[in-house]
DNA sequence: GCTCCAACGAAACAAACTTGCAAAAGTACC
DNA sequence: GGTACTTTTGCAAGTTTGTTTCGTTGGAGC
């Protein structure tokens, strides 16, 4: 079979070692190499590759954001007036830029964006909103919505084909 | 000083830790001890500390969800029509056992859940908002965005104080 | 049937993690 | 200010894990 580095070609073997990976990627190789039926070696060289690819895009560590006392999660929705790719590239560079800012999708409805932010207290997310929306005249407006619940949080997504 | 299990008091050299783990969490301790100025023995212990005390809550791989054939995001808000207790654990474990739900959470404001969620296809979306939206009536409607860019996508959260 | 290529496993090797222990640093209490 | 206690540290040894080497196997194409 080939499986060469233009055509990320994912065969059973590798999603279930991924399936391991985003899950708990501190398990031992050879651990995942009982689970798949290979030998540590060769789930190194499948991790490596995939690595490689950019299937495996980062290996990091998950916080729990009350502990570092930033407890409150918030949800907005961000609705522009102009749409010009220029003023969009420049939105998303700001948002991206900013560290409350945890994730951010440029998304079609009613909206344009949506963004999901992280802060101590209520009053940084007020002084972020001025700085963000008030201080842009391209926001046309924008709906909060404060998570009361972290119901299910992870970025795992479905490894079966 | 004192750190007892019940008090998870971070300091500086542990919220060095973090901010190098939460970006990635491969990095050897002996490069963590330099960084941050400890022995690595010293990094090993606050790091283990830390997953017991639940700072750190998990350690994952990233995916690439387009190399898995998952690559529209979309963004739900959902409203219901009861909000009692039972109808909104209901909803809850509901939302949370499906695959395709990346996030959810439990909102105020002009909804009550926001969803993330990750679909090879529209035919797929399609067929959860059957499943989920038009075949719970506690739904009472529901907004999609599908995202057209992942401009900022991750977990990180602050770690300055 | 032969060659080439890709992927494999076993074993050797290297690197990283973990633990025991004694010393240093910080606190509380005289 | 001094002493006892507690906590954390660094070093070094021991263990686990990750990585490379190398010979073998199974297919695809000729």
């Amino acid at each position: 079979m080939s499986r060469s580095v233009k055509s990320p070609q994912l065969d059973a073997f590798d999603r279930k070692i991924l399936a391991i990976l985003q899950r708990d990627n501190s398990t031992p190789q050879r651990t995942i190499g009982d689970a798949v039926g290979l030998s540590a070696p060769a789930v190194q060289r499948r991790i490596k590759r995939m690595a490689e690819e950019g299937v495996i895009q980062a290996n990091v560590a998950v916080l729990d954001p009350a502990a570092l006392g930033q407890s409150i999660t918030i949800f907005v929705e961000v609705e522009v007036i102009s749409e010009t790719a220029k003023q969009i590239e420049e939105a998303k560079s700001q948002f991206a830029a900013a560290p409350e800012i945890q994730q951010c999708y440029y998304v079609t409805g009613e909206a344009d964006f949506v963004l999901v932010i992280v802060v101590p207290a209520m009053a940084d997310y007020e002084a972020l909103t001025r700085r963000l929306f008030f201080g842009n005249n391209n926001v046309k407006r924008f709906r909060t919505f404060v998570a009361m619940d972290r119901v299910k949080v992870g970025l795992s997504v479905p490894v079966e084909r």
